[in-house]
DNA sequence: CCTCCCTGAACCAATATTGAGCCAATTATT
DNA sequence: AATAATTGGCTCAATATTGGTTCAGGGAGG
């Protein structure tokens, strides 16, 4: 029998959110519970459930719980089925199209708050001394920005790139193309999309982001 | 009984994977278990596993172990659900974002026979005299140009848009925005976007679909 | 004898889990 | 209103797991 990891318990806890086990009152069992039915350290399972909170399955709340963000299934697993298929360069070309677009939406609609919120993100990965910290508020940096752009429909089209970008390939891709050199190049870029963001600047914010993500492009795929 | 060499392990861990053994977290057992099991040396199992990296079939990581490369995903079902439930707006806006870059990827990298399937849906939809067969025609236009686009993730994007079109709010809204008028003009802003096509000159197409979609926009949300 | 492959063992390096403790936000109880 | 209990956020050193590597043998077949 396999020893139990943060990943198999993340599946574990997928597979009986998607079997409705939580659903009732959309919440999951506090972390030690968990911990304690699985046999297994509550940061174990706090790595696990972080992984369900970057697929954006979960929100937690300190105080609260961690609640599931799931609505009804639909027909369109097929077209998303299909997407896990799509390469990498393909999906870079469309998230240089769309994250910009992003970003300059942010820049004019953000609230103060939301902008804060981007900050503290940045702030967050740019302090961080390891990988898997970088990787998170790299990812929640981004994800942000999207949060403030006031269109729900690319919210969405980036929580799914955000699950793909979560999946095999794409694992793969980012720890070979780690190095702290990148990841304080990546932060520079970050601070200045942060940055026109702040100056309420949607050209310099798209322009900014759109330099960025070439940088990752470059890096992810080698060229 | 032969003795097991690393090759027949090989085969046998193959033959295992492909039957779905491991497919559900993606993750291989250690080789220190596979050896066991098998009743050989690590050595070997370890000989036998480079060969499948070697293949591609499986990549290994120092300290978190040996994993598939056709992993099994998780449920987008949230997303899908969620994205149901966003407004026309703001798919319009965002498909002002891709289908003039699909546009222009198509006139870059569209075959002469697809570039023929887009002209035939053209000629269908002006000709065509009731509703819902123009509708169709107009919808494999552009379908027939995101075909051409040469990006898998933008074509499953626009999948998704597809299906949702086919949905609630949008039934309601196409019926009253429907007009003779109205369907001459689209016509003739295809034949602006067909025409760039066919000169292969990416910067008109894209500007003409964007116009194209704009009218519809207008249209479809009465501005 | 030589070659090839497996064996068994030890050690290294990267990564993950553990267990314990404390903090901060929220909720429940008194 | 004050207090206690619950719950997620976080840290850290110790320990365990796991692939990477090397090396000295052993046995089978040419």
């Amino acid at each position: 029998m396999p020893k139990l990891v943060a990943n198999d318990i993340a599946t574990a806890l997928k597979k009986r959110i998607s079997s409705g086990e939580w659903i009732e009152n959309g919440r999951m069992p506090p972390e030690r519970d968990l911990a304690s039915e699985f046999g297994v350290a509550r940061n174990t399972v706090r790595r696990a459930v972080s992984f369900l909170e970057d697929d954006g399955t979960v929100v937690r709340h300190v105080g609260r719980g961690t609640f599931l963000t799931t609505t009804n299934p639909a027909s369109m697993a097929a077209v998303v089925g299909r997407m896990e298929g799509t390469s990498p360069a393909d999906m870079m070309e469309i998230r240089q199209l769309l994250e910009p677009a992003a970003a300059a939406f942010a820049a004019t609609n953000a609230s103060a708050m939301e902008l804060n919120a981007v900050r503290e993100a940045h702030k967050i990965a740019s302090e961080s001394q390891d990988m898997p910290t970088f990787e998170h508020w790299d990812a929640e940096f981004h994800h942000r920005i999207f949060a403030c752009s006031r269109n729900d429909f690319l919210k969405e089209i980036h929580n799914l790139m955000r699950i793909l970008r979560n999946q095999a390939p794409w694992f793969e891709m980012k720890k070979r193309s780690f190095s702290e050199e990148r990841r304080s190049i990546y932060c520079s870029e970050h601070q200045t999309v942060l940055d026109a963001l702040l100056r309420r600047d949607p050209e310099s914010a798209s322009q900014a982001m759109l330099a960025h993500l070439r940088t990752v492009e470059r890096n992810l795929l080698g060229r």
